[in-house]
RNA sequence: GGAGAGAUGGCUGAGCGGUCAAAAGCACCUGACUGUAAAUCAGGCGCCUUCGGGCUACGUAGGUUCAAAUCCUGCUCUCUCCA
């Protein structure tokens, strides 16, 4: 990225600081806005499932930021787009989501993945939550083509990265996908009428669409729109982010654990610990640049720190806390602790003992009993600590430990607890 | 509208009558080494199993054969070229 001419706005400066800095469309004139006054951002996000995925959550942090330097957050939940399905994955006949899921999906978002980051109200910097099928879903197809139709040149969007990609591969791409860097684009200048809205943020890939926006602002309504994107997330070893065994990181507890939440953060990789902690904590930078210059196994702390800290800003301080007490005692004195996943069985089941295989499968360490033979065999199963070789293995209420459970493990890290009805 | 090519496991991609639950790579899981890291090495990776085997799979519906992912026909979808 090189030099960068210095910026006066505490924002931008976070936004460099802190690693969230790609690309801006015009650097000087939004750090000049928004060292004036009060100035409102957006970020669209997707209302497909009940809650979001670590995957958004460079953009949450960007608009916590964009509140805390003293302005006004809007997400935007891409309501009227769920409708139509995000046409990407092509070969999934995605069902359409009708709007009583969608209106759920929303709420639950709202309540569980962006309450703790962002401060919603009526106030000058309070957030706002809007839903783009407000305004998309009665738009006539005549009066909008007429209208914005004609600023769109489909020169310009056969140029974009995200269109030319899917011409190389040959790849469909169907009017339906084409349309939709319009739809993003409307959005902006929508959301500057109503709220005067200056600026969208996003990650580097929605950059075109981005800019597609400020275009048409620029056009249509001859204001100046800005647009700010934020590298990918990627690992140092060139993963993409967000991924466990379980499928995606998600923000809402009840999609995923806030000790398993813990738990990713504390897996990363060493050389990406001080990115991380930069991008999703609120520490102090000189905390940081501490933190990621401890070397060999001492980085190990500052992942603990990093794990504490993601999960205290999701789920709250006591949930983080409980969830290190628990990874102490599971991984530092080979014991157990309450945020350990459970299940509960019969006594009468128990005494009549419970195959081995069963029970792998009940506490879903394996999909199928196919596959816990294979961990067994493999050698990765334990049961109290001790590995289970042979997969004929019984559970008897003699293996009940005097705190009355029996303790699983998976590997290394996932362990669970059988304990009696 | 016409002429060709193609649709294979999470992805990429071989196979083109039996030896195919299907090569190879990626991803993923487990083991070893470590630091709950990376890299490396080893094993695994459709479902069920009394471990002998059984069952379901190569777009979809039929057909030919003792035998089909492999051949034939209809259908659906995709790509390329021509109009």
């Amino acid at each position: 990225m090189g030099i960068m001419a210095a910026v006066k706005s505490e924002f931008l400066n976070v936004m460099r600081e802190r690693g969230f800095f790609h690309q801006c469309s015009d650097l000087e004139g939004l750090d000049k806005k928004l060292s004036v006054g009060v100035q409102s951002a957006y970020i669209g996000f997707d209302a497909t499932a009940q809650s979001l995925h670590i995957g958004n959550l460079t953009g949450i942090m960007m608009l916590y930021w964009f509140q805390q330097t003293g302005h006004k957050p809007i997400t935007l939940m891409g309501g009227g787009t769920s409708k139509i399905g995000d046409p990407s994955f092509k070969d999934e006949s995605r069902k359409l989501m009708d709007e009583e899921t969608i209106n759920n999906n929303i709420e639950h978002i709202k309540s569980t993945c962006f309450r703790q980051f962002l401060k919603y109200g009526n106030g000058t910097t309070d957030a706002l939550m809007v839903n783009n099928d407000d305004w998309l879903a009665n738009l006539n197809y005549l009066s909008f083509l007429r209208d914005y139709g004609r600023h769109f040149t489909v020169n310009r969007m056969l140029s974009f990265d995200s269109v030319k990609l899917r011409l190389e591969r040959e790849s469909p791409l169907t009017l339906l996908e084409f349309n939709y860097m319009v739809m993003q684009g409307y959005d902006f200048l929508e959301l500057h009428r109503r709220y005067g809205t200056i600026l969208q943020m996003g990650g580097s890939d929605q950059w075109g669409n981005i800019i597609n926006g400020v275009d048409l602002g620029h056009k249509a309504d001859q204001v100046q729109l800005f647009a700010l994107t934020a590298p990918l997330l990627t690992t140092a070893s060139g993963q993409k982010m967000g991924k466990t065994e379980k499928g995606a990181v998600w923000l809402n507890a009840a999609m995923l654990s806030p000790y398993d939440y813990w738990q990713y953060w504390r897996n990363v990789e060493d050389a990406d610990v001080g990115a991380l902690l930069r991008r999703f904590t609120t520490l102090p930078l000189e905390e940081i640049s501490r933190l990621e210059t401890l070397g060999g196994s001492e980085i190990n702390e500052a992942k603990k720190i990093l794990a504490f800290e993601t999960t205290r800003i999701c789920h709250g301080e006591t949930a983080a806390l409980e969830a290190a007490k628990t990874a102490q005692k599971v991984f530092e004195q080979g014991g157990v602790g309450g945020d350990l996943p459970s299940i509960t069985v019969e006594r009468a089941r128990l005494s009549t003992g419970i195959a081995i295989l069963d029970l792998l499968v009940e506490v879903e360490f394996a999909a199928s009993k196919g596959e816990a033979r294979r961990l067994v065999q493999g050698g990765g199963i334990r049961c109290n600590d001790n590995v289970i070789s042979d997969d004929k293995f019984v559970a008897r209420e003699s293996d009940l430990t005097g705190d009355g459970y029996i303790k699983l493990s998976a590997g290394k890290k996932r362990h669970a607890l059988v304990r009696l009805q």
